[in-house]
Parts: structure tokens; C-alpha cells; sequence
DNA sequence: TTGAAAGCGATACCAG
DNA sequence: CTGGTATCGCTTTCAA
């Protein structure tokens, strides 16, 4: 049992041609090949466990049936992994493989990543990033069809269709929630601009406010970082030695680490959550917002869908494209779509009515 | 720009043969093909930005230069995730590149894993799993040279080998750091003992004691679980009601979330973090021990070596194997060896000296 | 109904 | 020094 049978060997073990086999294998055997020779075909096939090499199948076929997937920085995060997670899924069901390349947020990697799985005759390709963000596409992504996972393109003219999540309604969303439950002296604590993610959730929490017909107090938007700590310092700015009467009733965070540090900042200066303040994360980490004390309410990010619907689109243009050829890529696919996919609502412990009098 | 240029495009150009382009770029010109020839392919390869077809290359040396990668659970976790960060790295540099397949947690699917990737065929198999744990080691994971990380064999005779963390020493180095600022009475909260590493760790930590001369106190050991949650009821266990002068002034945690968790409890109680109980981590997660308020001191789990001293020993063994062909698999890269790669303690914030008068 | 032959793209050997 | 040819494993005409 050394080397893998070819379908040679299964051709002379039912004694029968290389053809032959290939048409049974390939489900075209009734009509061309007698059902005896049919049947031997098969039982060789199992006896030698035979399975044809995709890689002359890829020669031979000129498609690869491999997904070349650029990514950011995949590993660490358990972001970028979902994401990536339920594309994969999506493309193991239709008999395709991924192959990803990390660029570990090295941009100047980009061209090389890409270059690599085009050499590998990939199929399709797809970008995925951590965080939201503007992308400058790789040029030679346009050789195959291709298509964006939590990022756009950043050239004005419609350039390669996304998936992206739905923030600004995210962010609505979670100011209805605790507007909903009597809250209106409500914080928003968000990362930085360096990704839209945080201004477009700021963005809807400012729609939440319009829609409720209040005004929008600007002191309670804190821009602050992304981390625990910077929660827990924001956190401090709003709460410590403010009396009661004039603190926020609820805080939103823009991820559930920053709602850590907002906990934390509480259970500090003796306040209960959600009955003194009422906590928000966004994102639903895994292993973190369902395991908090108190369990985190929060937005959570379809990062799955988002993967997988990134990978049905695109392979629905992998496999129109006419076998091995580029299209045109001038209309394939709905170039420059953007699709958004919405953000879900997760209510646990940490939010709650606001207190009686406020 | 429709199709790939292929060597008889380059060979048209420079108005040569075939086999004269393959003995330049593949550096086997000099001494075979005139000099004035040699230069007209270059430029005419560099004209058509000519790079040779990875698939045929692969079908013609039977060697696909593919390291398939199977996952437990690849995508949720920083963990795994960053074992497959350190081995794609190592890979990349030796020109070979990774497919990952994730099993997501369900074992029925580890043949057919392997199964897809040695149709790909791929010259290496690495097998990577979430948490420290023994594998029921697929069978035919033995047709190509294997190796296995974060996880071992669980036959008992040798057989892959294997890389994993040196849970005992950590856990034992983890309670001599906190000895060594004087605590005595020092808690072990762990998680269950579904994965070894908690009884390793566990064992570590007996080991420091013994090395010290110091009795364990049965009692302190607790095995609650891996989460947030886990680690606030454990800490209010220990600490909830209970008098300063008998309650631990360390507690050492089995990961960075349960430290979360501890933290927690603590601030609930009204405690800080070193003053009154230090508190340590494990793990080094990213985006969090760091970010911890305080920032956490912890064990950092080598992940990124061990995947990268994986793939090192893989490689090694893949590019001895004689071309294409297995070797016997009885010899070959020292089968059944276990490497165990240190784990790196990280002092931050969380651990302090031991309060005077205990 | 079956088998022989032509590629897919690249390399290596061997005459010329 | 150079170019033809076999080969990798498979599919797909096309003749027999």
C-alpha cells in the first residue's frame, strides 16, 4: 500500500481501458460501457480505494477547484476565523477547497499573496480582513473572479463586490435596546477611527436618537480604543465621582472587551450591573460575552454568514465563468455589489430597566 | 491579459525551444544554452510575466509542495489559530504553502479530512488541535509524513511525533514566581480535566511545592471550568466571607479568562489586585492579558513556536523523503519523538508582593 | 462497446 | 549547445 492507485491500475484489475474507467467513475457509463464491465469497474475501484488525483484533474480540467483566501491576520483573532470558518464551509459543500494566506497586516504582502495562489491556479479569490476597512485591491485579483469579506474597495467607481456588516443599523439597533428599556442618558464607548466600524456604529446610535426625536449629547460619544483597558479608563471618565443623578444609565460599547473593562470600572467603584448601569458589547465574542458576569448583552458580528455568503456569491461566478476562461469580469457577478448583512441582537444579563427616577 | 503565459509562450517569444526556457529559469542554463539566448528568454519571460503553472509543476514531480493542516477547531480560537500563524510562516519560507482543513470539533470528520488532502496530495500532513490533548490519530494520516501539535498520539506505543507545550514545568514556574514574592498560601483554579493540561499544570504546581519544602493544601486546588464565569465563582469561593488572614493571597489561574474572572470577583469584593490577592493568568491571550486592569501576569503558551518547530521537523522529513515516494515510515524523522517547547512567564500587573504579616 | 490517442503545462533525458 | 520526446494522471474525442 505505497503509492495511491491511479485509475490505470483500477483498468487492469477489472480488465478493461483507462476510458472506461474514467466514464464509470464518472457516472457515464450506461449506454457506453457494458453494465458487466460496469460492475467490475466499481468493485476494482473499491478494492483498490481509488480516488483520481486532483491534481491532474486540475491540469487536465484547467480549474483548480481551490479558493484562494488573502487574509489580514486570520490567526489571532477570532474574528477574520469565523469569517473564514463559514466560507469554507460553503466551499467544502460545492467540492472546493481553501487555501489562505496571512499577510499578517502586512499590506506590501498583498500583491505576493495573491500572486502565489494565482501561480497555485486558484479558482477564485477572496479578501478577508479582521476589521472592517477600506481595501486597495490587489490589481491582480481582477484575473480570476474574486470577491471581499469585511472590506470594500477603496476606488471610488464600483470595484469588486463585498460583504460587509450592517453597523450603522448594528449601532441603531443596540441604542433601541436600551432606549426600549427607559434608558435615554446613554454612552457610546467606541474604538478609534482607524476603522469605519466605530464611526458607522456612532452613526446609528446617533439615527436611535433621531428616531426617538431626542437630541444627541456629544459628551457622551468617547472615541476611546478597542482594548479593556481603554473601557475601563472611559468607563472611569464617566462614572467615578459623578453622582448618580447625572451618570449615564447605560453604556454601549463598541466590542464586548471594551464591556469588560466597563464592568470591571463598575464592580470598582461598588456599582451593579445592570442596576446602577446598564452594559453593552458588540460582536458576541466567542467564549467571552456568554461567559460574563453578568452575562453580556451585545450585537453580535454574522461573521459565518458573512463568510459563507461571500463564498456563495463567489463561487456562483467561479462556476458560471465559462471553463478555465476569464470572463469578461466587466459584469460578472454584479461587480461593486455591496452586500450588507445584519447585525444580530443578543440580550443577556448585563442590560436591564433603567432604575426608578432616572 | 486573458490567459497565463506558459513556457511555450516564453519560448515562442525568445524564439527558442521549450526545454531551453526550463533550463534558465530554473538556473541550469549556464553551460547548456547560449548566453545571448539565456538573455532573450529572461526578458521575454519578464515581458510575459511568466511564472511556471504550480499544478503542472506538482503533476510532473509528484510533489505538490502543499502541507495540508487539520484543525480541530481552528477558527473560534486564538490558540489554534496561532500554532497555524508560526507553522504557515516556516512553510512560506521553505516555498511550500498550507491547506487547512477544520473538523470543527467533530472527530467522524478527521479521515475525511485527510482523505481530501492527500487527493490533493499534499506532501505533509500536520494535525492541530485547539487544546492540549491525546488523538486518535487517523489512519491514513500515515501514507505521508505526519506530525501532530498541541496533541500526541494516544497509542501507546510510539507513534507521530509530536509537539506540545511543557505544561508541568509551566505550572510549576508559574507557582515558583509567585513563591518567589513571598506567597504561601497560593489557590490553583483550573478547568476540567478534559484536556491534560489542566492535571499538568496541576502537577506543576505540586512540584513548586515540593521544590520549595512546602505541604499543598488540598483545598486550594479547584477545578471549575475555562470561562469568565467559571473563574468569578471560583474566586468568590475562595474568597466570598472569609477573613483576610485565611483566605490565599495568590490565586493562579489555568488561562487568561478565568484571571478575567477572578478580577472580577475581586472588585465585586471590594479587594485590589496585586495589593490583596495577586492574581495570574495563562496563555498570554492576545488582546487581553495585556489589556488587563490590571495588566495580567501570566505563562505565555509558546504557540507560535511550536507550530513553527512543527513544521521545521515536517519539512525536513517531507524534503528527505525521496521524491514523491514514501519512505518506509518506520525510521524516518525520528517517529514517536514528543518535543516539548517551554512555556514564557510574562510578569505584568497582577502580581505583586505578599501583603506584610502573611 | 471498447480502446487508442491527444492534450493540460512543465521537466529531463538524449540524440543530433 | 539545442530541440524533440516521454512522462506525470486524467478526460475526452474518435475509430475500430
Amino acid at each position: 500500500m505505497n503509492r495511491k492507485a491511479t485509475a490505470l491500475d483500477v483498468a487492469k484489475l477489472a480488465g478493461v481501458s483507462r476510458s472506461a474507467v474514467s466514464l464509470v467513475l464518472n457516472g457515464r457509463g450506461d449506454g457506453n460501457v457494458a453494465l458487466e464491465s460496469q460492475q467490475r469497474i466499481r468493485e476494482a475501484a473499491a478494492a483498490l480505494n481509488y480516488s483520481p488525483n486532483q491534481i491532474a484533474l486540475s491540469l487536465r480540467n484547467r480549474q483548480s477547484r481551490i479558493i484562494g483566501i488573502v487574509s489580514d491576520q486570520v490567526v489571532t483573532s477570532p474574528f477574520d476565523g469565523n469569517i473564514i470558518a463559514g466560507a469554507d464551509a460553503v466551499a467544502r459543500s460545492h467540492g472546493f477547497v481553501t487555501v489562505v494566506m496571512d499577510t499578517e497586516l502586512d499590506t506590501s504582502r498583498d500583491e505576493g499573496a495573491v500572486e502565489t495562489l494565482l501561480d497555485r491556479q486558484v479558482d477564485g479569490l477572496m479578501y478577508v480582513t479582521v476589521g472592517l476597512r477600506p481595501l486597495h485591491v490587489p490589481p491582480n485579483m481582477a484575473r480570476v473572479p474574486s470577491i471581499l469579506a469585511n472590506c470594500f474597495d477603496d476606488r471610488p467607481e464600483a470595484g469588486l463586490p463585498s460583504v460587509i456588516p450592517d453597523e450603522v443599523r448594528g449601532g441603531r439597533e443596540a441604542a433601541e435596546h436600551v432606549m426600549a428599556l427607559g434608558h435615554r442618558d446613554i454612552a457610546f464607548l467606541a474604538g478609534d477611527s482607524l476603522t469605519p466600524a466605530a464611526p458607522r456604529r456612532i452613526a446609528g446610535y446617533r439615527d436611535a436618537f433621531k428616531g426617538a426625536g431626542l437630541p444627541v449629547n456629544e459628551d457622551r460619544v468617547l472615541q476611546v480604543g478597542w482594548d479593556i483597558d481603554a473601557g475601563f479608563h472611559g468607563a472611569m471618565k464617566l462614572l467615578d465621582g459623578v453622582e448618580a443623578s447625572t451618570r449615564p444609565t447605560a453604556i454601549l460599547c463598541a466590542n464586548d472587551r471594551l464591556a469588560i473593562g466597563v464592568v470591571l470600572a463598575c464592580y470598582r467603584l461598588g456599582l451593579n450591573v445592570p442596576q446602577d448601569v446598564s452594559v453593552m458589547g458588540y460582536d458576541d465574542e466567542f467564549r467571552v460575552a456568554k461567559a460574563m458576569v453578568p452575562a453580556l448583552s451585545t450585537m453580535a458580528l454574522p461573521l459565518r454568514e458573512m463568510g459563507a455568503a461571500a463564498m456563495t456569491a463567489l463561487l456562483a461566478e467561479v462556476e458560471a465563468a465559462p471553463n478555465g476562461k476569464n470572463e469578461k469580469n466587466d459584469g460578472g457577478g454584479g461587480t461593486g455589489a455591496e452586500v450588507l448583512v445584519p447585525c444580530r441582537l443578543v440580550v443577556r444579563d448585563s442590560t436591564g430597566p433603567v432604575a426608578a427616577g432616572r
